[in-house]
DNA sequence: ATCGGCTCGCGCAA
DNA sequence: TGCGCGAAGCCGAT
């Protein structure tokens, strides 16, 4: 049974008869996926047949060719998946409040579930959805351990008022899943169509200006793969070699873990049942839960998640007094995206995140403060950091990136420091502490060669 | 090499 | 009301 503090009800339409649809969002896989369990279990009480449906929208958010084609191919694999669950996959094409209403209504659905995401046009979507349908409308946190607006109802200050609460309820909710039954029944009303997923990716409006990549295969399967790897591999290391940017002692499951491939349940069950360096495990585990979770908290409770006015009232004031204070150095968004800055250091991190789609994590703190340093303004810095992040990232338009961002220039869950230029007491960071934890000259020998097209000017 | 101070707000203990 | 504490910081003193 699916914990039911893991389900909020979006509207208050009472039980009906007619098919379960699940609205696939977030949650891009078929295995660990509390939203399509809870879907099926609902579906099998009524004896209902149950569908998963998926909207495309036509621009998707200001993606890239990188990010829809990750998407695309790992949405082919779950319908594959689905059918042998005898579960009937559907692709619409438009923005959910034009194509959903009507699909549910074709369907004679009796109860609509989709996933949890805190971010403001998905949230809009749903409300939209909310007010056009009339049928229960149910949201399931499957992309939390522990459900996002069950933990807690507040923007939480920092990781250790956090923390506390994952610690006293993550052996409730990390539990195992149960399986995924073969699905009795098939919807009446409409067949399984074939879909052209080659097609689909071709006429995808969408910039194709950044390609996609060849290290990370797209899809749950290439995903539980790569867990495997990083627990048999790597999780040993991983605590002396998390912040070594070229070791690859990092997980990499970042991109699978965004678009829903991989459950962060699932991550957290097999790395607990590992055996290997604790102090290890614990790292990996703060920053898969605490640290993401805690992305989650702040984008659901901060409206103003990418904004300086999203900052605490300490740092917008520290930030204010220093907004005179003199540049040394001032870049365009298209000079920081060509990686044409005076830093080599810089230029190599933005370099891997244009080649590769993933910037090393201790990278991305040192990028983004020194954007802060090197712009006219704090809200001009975290829009060039938004929008780097957003268009190069294969995790990009994710909490954890704004999270990110809002730590490194706005100081967000994150402490007061001494005061200086232009960062007031925002934490600072500079190459001579780089180079004090790595070899800066190695990091940036390994980076791969990379081109932009049609850079912001 | 290691340590304390920097500075603010929280949440808990007293 | 006091006190401990906080993602990766830096800097200066020992």
């Amino acid at each position: 049974m699916t914990d039911n503090r893991r389900i909020f009800s979006l509207n208050a339409i009472p039980d009906k008869p007619g098919c379960v649809i699940y609205w696939m969002q977030r949650d891009q896989r078929v295995m660990d996926n509390w939203a399509l369990l809870y879907a099926q279990e609902r579906a099998l009480a009524s004896h209902q047949p149950l569908a998963v449906v998926f909207c495309l929208v036509p621009d998707f958010l200001g993606a890239t060719s990188r990010h829809y084609g990750f998407l695309v191919r790992g949405l082919e694999g779950v319908a594959e998946k689905l059918a042998k669950f005898n579960i009937p996959f559907f692709l619409l094409q438009g923005y959910p409040q034009d194509v959903l209403p009507r699909f549910i209504l074709e369907n004679e659905a009796g109860l609509l579930v989709t996933d949890f995401n805190p971010l403001r046009i998905p949230m809009d979507w749903r409300k939209k959805i909310a007010d056009q349908v009339t049928v229960p409308f149910h949201e399931v946190d499957a992309h939390n351990i522990i459900p996002s607006r069950f933990i807690s109802n507040k923007d939480e200050y920092a990781a250790y008022t956090l923390r506390k609460k994952v610690d006293q309820l993550l052996p409730e909710f990390l539990v195992e899943f149960p399986a995924l039954l073969n699905h009795p029944c098939l919807p009446g009303g409409r067949a399984v169509p074939e879909i052209d997923w080659t097609g689909i990716r071709l006429s995808a409006k969408v910039d194709q200006d950044v390609p996609e990549v060849d290290w990370v295969l797209p899809g749950e399967s290439h995903a539980s793969a790569a867990l495997g790897n990083f627990i048999g591999q790597r999780l040993n290391a991983y605590n002396s070699e998390r912040n070594i940017p070229y070791s690859k002692g990092q997980s990499d499951l970042s991109p699978y873990l965004h678009f829903g491939q991989l459950s962060a349940q699932r991550v957290a069950l097999e790395v607990m049942k590992s055996t290997g360096d604790p102090t290890s495990k614990t790292a990996f585990l703060e920053e898969l839960v605490v640290r993401r979770e805690l992305a989650d908290n702040f984008c659901l409770h901060n409206a103003q998640y990418d904004d300086f006015n999203g900052f605490q009232p300490w740092a917008k004031k520290t930030l204010n007094k220093h907004r005179d204070d003199e540049r040394e150095f001032l870049y365009t968004v298209g000079q920081f995206e060509g990686s044409f800055t005076h830093d080599d250091l810089w230029n190599a991190a933005q370099k891997e995140m244009v080649a590769t789609g993933k910037m090393h994590g201790f990278m991305r703190m040192y990028w983004a403060k020194k954007i802060l340093e090197w712009t006219r303004s704090p809200e001009e810095a975290v829009a060039i950091a938004v929008y780097l992040n957003d268009k190069y990232e294969l995790d990009g338009r994710d909490p954890n990136g704004y999270a990110g961002i809002a730590w490194a220039i706005g100081g967000t869950h994150d402490r007061p420091w001494s005061e200086r230029k232009i960062f007031g007491m925002i934490r600072y960071m500079n190459y001579a502490g780089c180079k004090r934890k790595f070899n800066a000259n190695k990091y940036i020998m390994g980076i791969p060669q990379s081109q932009i097209v049609n850079p912001k000017s």
